[in-house]
DNA sequence: TAGATACTTAGACAATGGTCAATATATCTA
DNA sequence: TAGATATATTGACCATTGTCTAAGTATCTA
């Protein structure tokens, strides 16, 4: 599994604790909603409405995508706790989960 | 291609400009090198190293990797901008690159 | 209850990506 | 220049993903 041939370590101390596993997988959820332009402009469309939200159908036309394919990246985007939605008669308001990006934020800085 | 059948939209205005295709694809990248979890943890490890770095042979035993996909993450994550990598003798020392994240962190805010 | 509108799911397909073993390249030293 | 060590590249394999078309579900209204 390892490269045996590597057989010493430089030894240069890290500072803080290395992120974990359980932490890094969390962490990468967020960043892989995060890692298709298309699915980032939809998000950032979705943040840009605030807390009354924008509603599923206006988002299809701006992204040039089709509609399931908007679909598909809202539900990506709600899987990874970002967006979620509220119905209203036939239509569906999503809008951003307040501080769902809080924890990546402070691993960032 | 738009869905013809949604004729109606809500129209609820949204705050400042959308992220532009070229922002977004820009942006993706970043976050897409993030988005694997032993990559991040990967990227980690370099950021804890400062600016003395830390040797790519130290970074294989504690990602449970093999040596050659440690340095195709390294490729990643530098081809992403986010890390590069100075030689001493058959050694390579990895290294953040300086405010690498800024624009993302912007973006997040 | 039938039609219209909004949205989701299913299935397919091509492209991308994480991983490995094997091999190649680079650098130092004896 | 030959051997040892560190790192990169190649090529393969399988899983994941972005996208589409087609079809299904949900909700309202007449």
């Amino acid at each position: 599994m390892y490269a045996e041939s590597m057989t010493q370590a430089r030894n240069v101390p890290l500072a803080g604790r290395p992120l974990t596993d359980a932490r890094a997988s969390a962490y990468s959820v967020a960043f892989a909603a995060l890692s298709d332009p298309t699915r980032l402009r939809l998000f950032d469309l979705v943040r840009r409405a605030g807390t009354t939200g924008v509603c599923a159908c206006d988002l299809v036309e701006p992204l040039d995508r089709t509609q399931p394919t908007i679909s598909h990246h809202l539900k990506v985007l709600r899987e990874a706790g970002l967006v979620d939605s509220r119905r209203e008669g036939t239509w569906l308001w999503y809008f951003e989960v307040p501080g769902c990006l809080d924890d990546v934020k402070n691993f960032l800085r």
